[in-house]
DNA sequence: GGTATAAATGTAAGCGCTTACATTTTATGT
DNA sequence: ACATAAAATGTAAGCGCTTACATTTATACC
């Protein structure tokens, strides 16, 4: 592989004025800058990413850390991410949390270590402590779903809230009375909020919440089946259930077919997130739209503003859900 | 951060030492291997990987070029690789491809420039010749899911023609006779054997092929919507449909749905991949399951076997499909 | 104890770039 | 034509490691 120095030898300019070109900032003039760039091109000339990382300090990498690199939530968001960086020849280096806090702590270690410049992170179990010490050492990150006070301005996240509220509202229109809730595991802020929304909403519609239709799921499809049969199996009948996610919405689904009930004539379902698979679950499922594949783009555009001094779109924090209609909530009006 | 030079001051021994012990593999008497670690610890040293890189000519970072980061074939994928590359602290970057010629060989470039020191590369639109010549660089690379006889030892695939084979056989021994098929692109490999596969079971089983009751789809959903709006408007009847893969399939099943057909009853469906989603769809989609999670954790054993001088577990390079039976196919005996 | 050999450690030259600073060339104004 | 400022280019010192080779120290053997 052809090196800087064979390139400017070849060009009779200095080491510099061949990386002036490179970094086409400084001023070269016209004459040489083609004398230049003809004796790259003639050498077939790349220039060494490791050694400019070294030299600069800057590695031109940014590192994301997910929950799973599987499962229909974060194929989107990688894909947005993947996207913008890609286009400004930074490149991504991928680590999985698996939801553990361990496993997360030591992504983040091993992500750091790699020289990144920045980092884009959807973490669950690492505590917010931690992220506040960790935004105290020298590499930036943003954060992906997550909210913390003190590190507002780089959290990235949905109004959860909201899309409770819409899931609710939009079935009480439909005329449905009892209604049976799938929780996220009600630690998670999301679930916490998700569900602040659905009792807002039935408030306002002077429902009761029934905490005997409430059941705590793991946001995982085991956790809709679980808790089909747990509702189920409570004397209080309900109309329309509604889960905090889609895996649990498709479990329960299944679930509750199982158990013989038709869907959505003695069941509706609703679910939360709009993954790519819940138009082809039977029937259709509604839902709310997480618009996550933006929301990687906007992290990643945080990065380029933050870290790289890119001009950007105007960054934006908090997104809004929207309601999803399809063929899952029966009207009873 | 600290560097190995002070490190090296503080232990009171040369820089190469410290070299020493952090690659601990050269004599390193126990003594001063204790007091470089402890002023490692009591500075809070991190090694500065592309330091490492540049003197070392050797990056830790492999290349994985994908069609796409979202989707339900590609996850599993990633995830088996990241997997066995975080445990040998070796990082993967990654890039999307599309599909596309020009992407792909753009993202190839990309990540050489990156200085991978190997790639995983699961490329579709890319010639073989074009790789032909890239196998003549110094990047070593293994392909997923792509035969080329020149390059075979380094080439990681599923045996297609066997899968489509077991799909029919099935199908047949359920007591079909009218079997239609919904194909993927025929310039592509796999869908050709996937279809060779199929003819022969056929042939086995004494059923001719019917051309009429062909379509040629594009392993999206909506060839599956498409390939069953034109199979059903032949005139030739059948009574189960064969799909080259699961997002076909689920295309299908939504579209026949439409036209009020009774599933598994009235059509039976069979896909391909066992996709995640497959068990959520209704009726459940009977399949043939493709062990990607397992063939990319083979690709990354590759790597690190003919990159990294790794022992590891023997090499594979093609593996068997497998038949599972779900609900979606009806019983014609 | 002295020599031969092995083990442990040190020295210093890179790896391929960037960049502050110095120097030379060119343009500008009178 | 000449002084002066601006533009273009060159020089050389790193960036933080690895590693060939040289040197020192410990071990074994007679």
């Amino acid at each position: 592989m052809a090196t800087i120095y064979e390139v400017s030898k070849l060009a009779g300019v200095s080491l510099a004025t061949v990386s002036r070109v490179m970094n086409n900032n400084a001023n070269v003039s016209d004459t040489t800058r083609k004398k230049v760039t003809s004796a790259m091109n003639e050498l077939g000339y790349r220039p060494n990413s490791i050694a400019q990382s070294l030299a600069s300090n800057c590695s031109n990498s940014v590192g994301l850390l997910v929950s799973e690199l599987s499962g229909p939530f974060y194929g989107p968001m990688m894909g947005g991410i993947e996207n913008v960086f890609r286009k400004q020849s930074k490149h991504v280096i991928i680590a999985a949390g698996h939801s553990d806090k361990a496993r997360e702590e030591q992504a983040i270690e091993f992500l750091i270590s790699r020289n990144c410049d920045g980092l884009i992170l959807h973490v669950e179990a690492v505590s917010d402590h931690y992220l506040i010490e960790l935004a105290k050492g020298k590499t930036p990150f943003v954060l992906l779903n997550r909210f913390i006070p003190e590190l507002a301005e780089r959290c990235i996240t949905l109004n959860n809230k909201h899309g409770g509220y819409l899931a609710a509202k939009y079935v009480l229109e439909q005329g449905h009375k009892n209604i049976a809730y799938i929780s996220g595991p009600l630690w998670k802020k999301d679930a916490q909020a998700r569900l602040a929304g659905h009792k807002q909403a039935l408030l306002e519609y002077h429902i009761a919440f029934d905490e005997e239709l409430l059941y705590e799921g793991d946001f995982m499809e085991s956790g809709g089946t679980q808790g089909y049969k747990h509702l189920h199996a409570t004397s209080h009948p309900f109309t329309a259930l509604i889960c905090a996610n889609d895996e649990m919405a498709t479990g329960a689904m299944a679930c509750a077919r199982e158990h013989g009930v038709e869907l959505p004539e003695a069941l509706s379902i609703m679910g939360y997130d709009n993954v790519f698979f819940t138009r082809h679950v039977f029937p259709p499922l509604s839902t709310i739209n997480y618009p996550i594949n933006e929301m990687g783009r906007m992290a990643a555009n945080w990065i380029l503003s933050e870290v790289y001094q890119k001009t950007t779109p105007t960054l934006q924090t908090v997104f809004e859900p929207e309601l999803v209609i399809r063929q899952s909530i029966a009207n009873k009006t």
